[in-house]
DNA sequence: AGCTTTTTGTGCGGTTTCGTACTTATATCC
DNA sequence: GGATATAAGTACGAAACCGCACAAAAAGCT
């Protein structure tokens, strides 16, 4: 788990810095594992460290009082874990949890600070990248207001797909209904439905997206407004096959 | 309309800048008035102003394509409207409207941005403010998914009496029922039963606040955790005496 | 092989919310 | 004063979702 050789980075911000001030984050950076379900923050706690995914993804997660949780975004390659930090917090409400396992780039949150004040093109990009985030949770929260279970799931396949590598991920109705916000026995129902229609198939947690156009259109219109927001500030770069739209 | 004179401002942002930064912001900033239901920013469109309210609230707003819209947050005389800019953006997909009428402190996007980068202590708040902005923005995304109506109203009522001057504020059925996402005969079952149960009354679009904390007994938890966030966040301040907890 | 655990499908009654419509009461306008 | 517009209460069938429970199938363990 050294610092990785200087091949560019899976993860698109770490992409899209200028070489030189990659060069210059590159020795606080270190390749570490993202297991499955392993909580990286938790609410209110402080925040020591931040994540740039490489692969694999991490939900943002809000807990109730009789402890369900439901997911106000996810974090994938596109992104980084630990926005607070960026904003000159400590901390926030929100739990991060990896929910696709992967590999990300870690460094201290202190080195970040430092960083953000010596690095104006990070501390810039990073901030604008919050503001991206921001609307996804905000879009989020206004679809999990207004739009059904079915919709709302193809729409939260859609983009688990996005931040996989092939079409397959691992993925149980019991998660799927703890991200959603709903019961088990209401994704089953979802699912089945996705399913019959040729959309996807899946069994025991193995998930497989075997028509993508199809399930975009099953989906509410809230993937492609987060998904269109993200692709503007990715800006024209070079994108995996899976991350082109249409 | 002249700049105004110099008492301390009620907004919170600008009476928590050491006073020789308020006294470098003041010449930018103009008294306006904020108009009931005035778009202040419309989704994607460049945002040229910023405002910090004095009196009367904003509304955050997610607009769905078949052109309902649900409220995702508040902004009062607690914060600023015009974040993006603060995150180096020109626009989001959320609409900042006027909800109660009031006044506010205005100044140019162009202006701020000088601004942040000549006062430290302004970027600052201003990033912290984002990101407990943030955190209301999520806490009432997982609340839409999950509690229901009645909850709801009653949380939505607090938040409009925390950023109210008296016990009264004028509000529709109707608009109540678009900020929730919810039908509007939905919102006249819920008032009904908070009325019934003594803790409002109102009449023809005059809502009065006669046990509130009655009605923090109602509400979600939801509230009580986006006030302590926003609490601590303003620090000990003196507060007014509505916005004291308890 | 036999047992346990995990995952998924399904059923059923109850509750909430929806969509829509109709009614009543109060302002406002001419 | 009468017509019109706005705000609010209510009703009712349909739909979605809940809580719960049980069954079946697959995987893992001893």
């Amino acid at each position: 788990m050294a610092p990785p050789s200087r091949p560019a980075p899976r993860n698109r911000l770490l992409a899209a810095l200028p070489p030189e001030d990659l060069a210059t984050l590159w020795p606080q950076l270190k390749l570490v594992e993202l297991p499955i379900r392993r909580v990286l923050h938790a609410p209110e706690q402080p925040i020591t460290e931040i994540y740039f995914p490489e692969t694999g993804y991490v939900s943002m997660l809000v807990y109730m009082e009789d402890g369900d949780a439901i997911e106000v975004g996810q974090i994938g390659f596109d992104g980084m874990v630990g926005i607070p930090v960026v904003l000159e917090g400590d901390s926030d409400g929100l739990e991060a949890m990896v929910q696709h396992p992967g590999t990300a780039l870690r460094m201290s949150a202190a080195a970040l600070r430092e960083m953000l004040e010596s690095t104006p093109a990070l501390h810039s990009l990073l901030l604008r990248y919050a503001l991206v985030h921001h609307e996804q949770v905000a879009r989020t929260g206004a679809c999990n207001g207004r739009h059904g279970v079915a919709e709302r799931l193809a729409r939260w396949l859609l983009m688990a797909h996005d931040r996989s590598e092939g079409d397959t991920f691992s993925m149980t109705q019991e998660f799927m209904s703890m991200m959603l916000g709903v019961r088990r026995a209401g994704v089953s129902v979802a699912a089945g439905f996705l399913r019959k229609a040729g959309l996807i198939h899946y069994e025991r947690g193995e998930i497989t997206v075997t028509n993508r156009p199809g399930l975009e259109a099953a989906a509410c219109e809230c993937y492609g407004i987060v998904r269109r927001a993200s692709d503007r500030f990715h800006g024209q770069q070079i994108l995996s096959p899976q991350l082109v739209c249409q």
